[in-house]
DNA sequence: ACTCTGATATACTTTACCTCA
DNA sequence: CCTGAGGTAAAGTATATCAGA
């Protein structure tokens, strides 16, 4: 936090930064902030692109984190990734280069709301070359925006510099408030496609297979291990709604069913009341085509004669609602419009 | 057997960013 | 062109579980 005073001091505008290089070469065993500050600043400056080549060659060794040192990971971010993830960044956006950056400096590739801070992971080769500047924070950031290809917005932002740099520091100023701001990173395309890869061979990493994924992305086992987390998150998501919209089926088709065999129901109850005949036709010997759902009588069961015959036990070999096709129907004969057939099962 | 610790998982939440009306 | 709502994804947090010391 002192660093933002540092930072603030317009009168001294990074003479430091002509040691880039020579920081940078000690960033990966001391986590001072000073380095982090000085890292921070380069991002900035255009003065800054050696110091980024010479950063790209330190965070290797970030990668040499185990997933045991999370804790560790984060300070590592600081220092060796020269991403300020914490504390400085948003001071950062009090430097003086506003005057020496009009309009563009905050504007370039990035978004609105993150653009003046200082350094951006959306940030864009293409864009940054525009403006002629350097504006990745750390060799992770390089390579990400290399793997990234021009987005839309890339074009828009430097056709509205104006209006994203006011944007961009008025929120600026808003943050600096409290200092703190999580800055979102965006996988690439081919940074997602071999993390979607890995994850159809397995779904959850061990670490050495979490290190090696994120050495080979140039991410930080924690971002594998996080995508990861999401990624089973959704795949769970996605499942559940799959199965909610399967029992949605089946209830609807238990509803339906439900609906016709009451109304089956009602047309014996119907039969009986109105025609004495059926009232002694046992009930398996009755079904209703499920087309029209009107009752019809089976020729498996003929019509008894004696009441007794509504005591014997029949034995329907089918269920009531899924008759033979054999049907003797006391209703309009079948047309080919419609057959009588009973209903699919 | 019990406790402690660390790693890792899931569930839920927060935050930054994007899209679109 | 601007803006707010809503969606998405990355990351944070809380908690549970399990293995090993």
């Amino acid at each position: 936090m002192e660093l933002g005073l540092s930072l603030g001091d317009s009168s001294k505008p990074f003479g430091f930064l002509s040691k880039a290089r020579e920081i940078t070469t000690t960033t990966t065993t001391t986590t001072n902030g000073l380095q982090g500050f000085c890292m921070a600043l380069g991002i900035n400056s255009s003065t800054s692109a050696r110091a980024q080549q010479k950063l790209h060659s330190h965070d290797e060794d970030d990668d040499e984190d185990d997933t045991s040192e999370e804790e560790e990971d984060e300070d590592d971010d600081e220092t060796t990734n020269g991403r300020p993830s914490l504390d400085p960044p948003v001071q950062l956006n009090l430097l003086p280069l506003s005057p020496v950056l009009p309009d563009n400096a905050s504007s370039e590739g990035g978004s609105p709301g993150t653009a003046a801070r200082g350094f951006d992971v959306n940030r864009l080769p293409a864009t940054a070359t525009a403006v002629g500047e350097e504006v990745t924070s750390s060799s992770f950031l390089m390579d990400f925006c290399m793997f990234r290809g021009g987005k839309k917005r890339d074009s828009e932002a430097a056709g509205n510099d104006a209006v994203e740099a006011e944007r961009a520091s008025s929120r600026a100023s808003d943050e600096d408030e409290n200092g703190l701001s999580r800055k979102k990173l965006r996988l690439s395309k081919e940074q997602s496609a071999y993390l979607e890869e890995s994850f159809k061979e397995h779904t959850t990493l061990n670490p050495k297979q979490k290190v090696a994924l994120a050495k080979q992305l140039n991410l930080r086992p924690r971002q594998v291990e996080v995508w990861f987390q999401n990624r089973r998150a959704r795949t769970k998501l996605k499942q559940t709604e799959v199965d909610c919209e399967y029992l949605k089926r089946c209830c609807e088709n238990l509803t339906e069913e439900n609906r016709r065999l009451h109304k089956e129901l009602q047309e014996l109850r119907a039969l009986k009341t109105t025609n004495p005949f059926y009232a002694q036709l046992p009930a398996t010997t009755l079904t209703m085509c499920p087309s029209c759902e009107r009752v019809a009588t089976t020729s498996t069961a003929p019509p008894p004669t004696k009441p007794t015959d509504l005591t014997s036990k029949t034995t329907a070999p089918f269920p009531l609602s899924r008759p033979p096709s054999n049907t003797l129907f006391p209703f309009p004969p079948a047309t080919p419009d419609h057959p009588h057939q009973p209903a699919a099962s």
